[in-house]
DNA sequence: AAGGCGGGGTC
DNA sequence: GACCCAGCCTT
């Protein structure tokens, strides 16, 4: 007998069913855009256009807590308001600012960046996702988290929260969340508008940390409950949990 | 595909 | 006390 905690079934639909069918997406997609609009959480690096603000948040970012994040940001950015601030900080100082965020070889990677950004494009972060994914310490989501977010380029990004939302809202199993599949990019990239893809971003972010919550989703209060797999699936579960008890 | 990194918040 | 967090890099 499985654990009567356990999703049963979560990834063992009809296979007549398309997971990503159009009039889903765009059920989906209003749904979401305008949940985000109505629960846009104000963060410090959300009130600046300046990219090199914006770079240095995506990396205090990395598998933490907005929330702890924030304090520590606004001191950061205190410090060294531009990028030849910090690309003339001692490395030392700069790990000691970040030491309270853990992850500690990411004080030494931004540094990198910077110092990269300083040589190769005269201080100006770069525009592109190609030219960003060569900085030390940026993969897919920083450079394209940067592209949407510094320079309003229309690129979806793929994270925790959004894999979590698409495996369940669309019941995609795309293997383990932190595979990072190509289908859950794909997935990711569909779902988006095609204008106004950074607040998008923020408000799919903001409704992973909020209402589709890895553990404990609060999935009565969940606009997209009606058409969300993860809630059918839990029913079937909790039949079947019935019925065997 | 899997494991490591990490302090801090949450349940 | 276990689990999770605006990922990335190395085997």
């Amino acid at each position: 007998m499985p654990a009567l905690n356990t999703v049963v079934f979560s990834s063992d639909f009809e296979p007549g069913s398309q997971p990503l069918n159009a009039a889903k997406v765009r059920w989906f997609r209003r749904r979401l855009k305008t949940w985000g609009q109505q629960n846009f959480r104000d963060f410090p690096w959300r009130r600046t256009c300046d990219p090199y603000a914006i770079l240095v948040a995506e990396f205090l970012l990395q598998k933490t807590t907005a929330a702890t994040v924030a304090p520590i940001y606004q001191e950061f950015v205190g410090r060294y308001p531009t990028l030849s601030d910090l690309a003339a900080a001692p490395a030392e100082e700069v790990a000691s600012l970040l030491q309270p965020l853990g992850l500690f070889f990411r004080a030494q990677k931004l540094r990198e960046s910077v110092l990269v950004i300083l040589e190769n494009y005269q201080g100006n972060v770069p525009r592109t996702e190609a030219q960003l994914l060569e900085l030390p310490g940026v993969g897919k989501y920083i450079a394209r988290s940067v592209c949407a977010n510094a320079f309003g380029q229309p690129k979806a990004v793929l994270d925790t929260n959004v894999a979590r939302i698409l495996q369940r809202f669309f019941g995609i199993d795309g293997g383990k969340v932190k595979s990072r599949s190509s289908e859950l990019w794909e997935a990711a990239e569909r779902v988006a508008p095609k204008q106004q893809v950074g607040p998008w971003n923020l408000g799919m972010l903001d409704f992973g940390a909020a209402v589709c919550t890895a553990r404990n989703p609060r999935c009565g209060e969940c606009p997209l409950q009606q058409q969300c797999e993860y809630k059918i699936s839990s029913e079937i579960n909790s039949r079947l949990i019935a019925e065997l008890s």
